[in-house]
DNA sequence: AGCCAATGTGGTTACGTTCCCACACTGGCG
DNA sequence: CGCCAGTGTGGGAACGTAACCACATTGGCT
């Protein structure tokens, strides 16, 4: 039997209260307050009510901690994007947000930039944290195959790794490329601009796959000068936009991403070539930018929010039943047609 | 003296190493491990590096709870914002993060929807896991009040609730107002609305307060019919727009953030309406559609990266010196001069 | 009458870390 | 020669919770 937690020093501390408390004022053992405030095991309808009341007057709330020690669990979910100030990013995260919330999850969010050292380290924490689970846009396979290995779930999200299997939910990407190309096939172009960011992503990778595949079912040969495949922080990328329209000519340009799109809309204006006359334009991934501007831009839009919601809820589900197969969700984009895609001038 | 931690069944589970597996590993006592990990406390070179070593052969990974629960403190700071899909927020949000990590902390963030019951459960949640401090968009001066009672730190940012006294960041937002109007007096207007939102933010009233200020030092008198405060989810802000325009015949626009900004060049638009030679338009909070579309749209800009920055730096220096006087961060926004602004038609 | 399931309860231990304390050994100093 | 500061180590007790187990009391059943 031990005293009274109550330190003797005068100036009374405002000690936080802890279940032992409770059970002290409600007359019941830490055991029954336990079961009492956590909802399992037999409570007696008087020992709750006593206890409830005492919580509720003693403002008693409950030590995460603790609780994720003796549980080996935490309710905080390890989050990993690449950029948290990018909007699709933030669509995203805010989607996996509500989800958790809703179920009682919580988020721990980590902006790795697009640097797999930065990957790993938040892998790590998420670990010494004991998240029940991770959700990763990856930029390279290592932190999943390590939060795999020791046995935390992983959802991949936008793009796949494919190296480990593993639940993941991504966009349609192919069908998404294929959409906008073959958009601007029926429309009469053939010199038709690729532009893409050069990674090992699933997502970049489909895109690209898209558009070819469209040039095939239709028979337009892909002139490979038209694509553009640049580094993921490549600082040049608007010189090299604007070679390729100067140098190449193209009729039409699809932007694989909506930096991207930006970017191509930005040389486009900057040669003062005239939009959709002489020059066509898709995006990827459609912000709120593209529907303001003159004229406004065709794009093929995806899910973000529900990519978000779909990817927390594929996770709550794997924590309730860890061990059936990897699934990978296919959300599918949609082809928004506005007014930067017109027939090429003869 | 107890027995070796290994349960006696047969496929062996991947158990995760603790201090107690360093220490017999490398030959010490646990309390040594816990010394050579932490740093502090003294270890000689030898067993350091035995430790070290072992730590790495293990794949050792300290259990944050377990940390947190004898420290009585995590390493994670929780953040509450008002929406995370709101560019602003995540901006803001991005910030913070980044300063956070620097620093060896992370961030949970709960987006409430402005909705003060979601905000107190958050702040209980953030009490629960022990965090450090917290950083919040306060929509009621509840949360900080709850949280500050508690003993945890609080700062405010990008608005305040003066209730209590607590470390904020905010904008200037009486000058940031005061710049756009008297911009606009002083390319001759003198009918020049006002569009807010009617809350108790610092913010908003900062906005309109500037509003009045720049009038009342021009001479010019305001017309309370030009001012229209919308409420928060307020459905029919595009229609009230609308009808202020038809009513009044503003021949300039102030709108004090970027949703609102949205919602006036929308309604402009609608009403066909020509910027800025029927009516020029000032925004607040200066989001990537200002500058892409035409007109491109004069703004007073706010460094919301920044914001969120200043925001984690504050929060960290309060953790180091608990007991200081609060403080409170004012920065300066900047007017960028666009097109959408012009003396008004004859 | 005996038994068992359902309903409640409390004692005890373990989760993995940190921190306080005790202790041991050195060398240098009064 | 005794003492103390500096260096280094280990034992043990928390931190607050959940879970296991033992146990007590019912009531209804065979």
């Amino acid at each position: 039997m031990t005293m009274a937690p109550e330190p003797g020093n005068g100036h009374a501390l405002p000690h936080t209260p802890t279940l032992a408390d409770l059970a002290r004022e409600a007359g019941t053992s830490r055991s029954t307050a336990s079961r009492a405030l956590s909802g399992r095991g037999y409570v007696s309808p008087d020992a709750r009510v006593r206890l409830m009341a005492a919580a509720e007057r003693l403002g008693y709330v409950p030590n995460a901690s603790a609780r994720t020690l003796k549980q080996r669990r935490s309710n905080v979910v390890g989050v990993i994007v690449s950029d948290l100030g990018n909007q699709f990013y933030a669509q995203l995260a805010a989607g996996i947000e509500q989800v958790l919330r809703e179920r009682g999850y919580h988020m721990v969010i980590v902006g790795d930039n697009s640097d797999a050292t930065e990957e790993l380290t938040a892998a790590r924490t998420f670990l010494a944290m004991h998240a029940p689970g991770v959700i990763i846009t990856p930029d390279a396979p290592d932190a999943t195959g390590f939060l795999l290995r020791r046995g935390l779930p992983v959802v991949e999200v936008d793009r796949r790794m494919s190296e480990h299997p593993c639940d993941a939910v991504v966009i349609d990407n192919v069908r998404g490329g294929r959409m906008a190309v073959e958009h601007l096939l029926a429309l009469g172009h053939t010199r038709i601009a690729h532009l893409g960011v050069h990674t090992e992503f699933t997502s970049d990778a489909g895109r690209l796959e898209g558009y070819r595949q469209a040039h095939a079912a239709a028979g337009v040969p892909v002139d490979e000068r038209l694509v553009l495949r640049v580094a993921l922080h490549d600082e040049t990328v608007a010189e090299r936009i604007t070679g390729l329209l100067a140098r190449e000519s193209p009729t039409a340009i699809f932007a694989a991403n909506n930096i991207l799109a930006m970017q191509a809309w930005r040389a486009i204006r900057a040669r003062a070539l005239s939009l959709p006359d002489e020059v066509s334009l898709v995006g990827f991934d459609d912000v709120q930018w593209m529907e303001m501007v003159t004229p406004a831009i065709t794009v093929v839009d995806q899910p973000t929010f529900e990519l978000g919601r779909r990817a927390a809820a594929l996770l709550l589900r794997r924590l309730e039943e860890p061990v059936s197969a990897p699934t990978v969700e296919l959300l599918q984009p949609s082809l928004l047609v506005r007014a930067s895609t017109a027939p090429p001038r003869l």
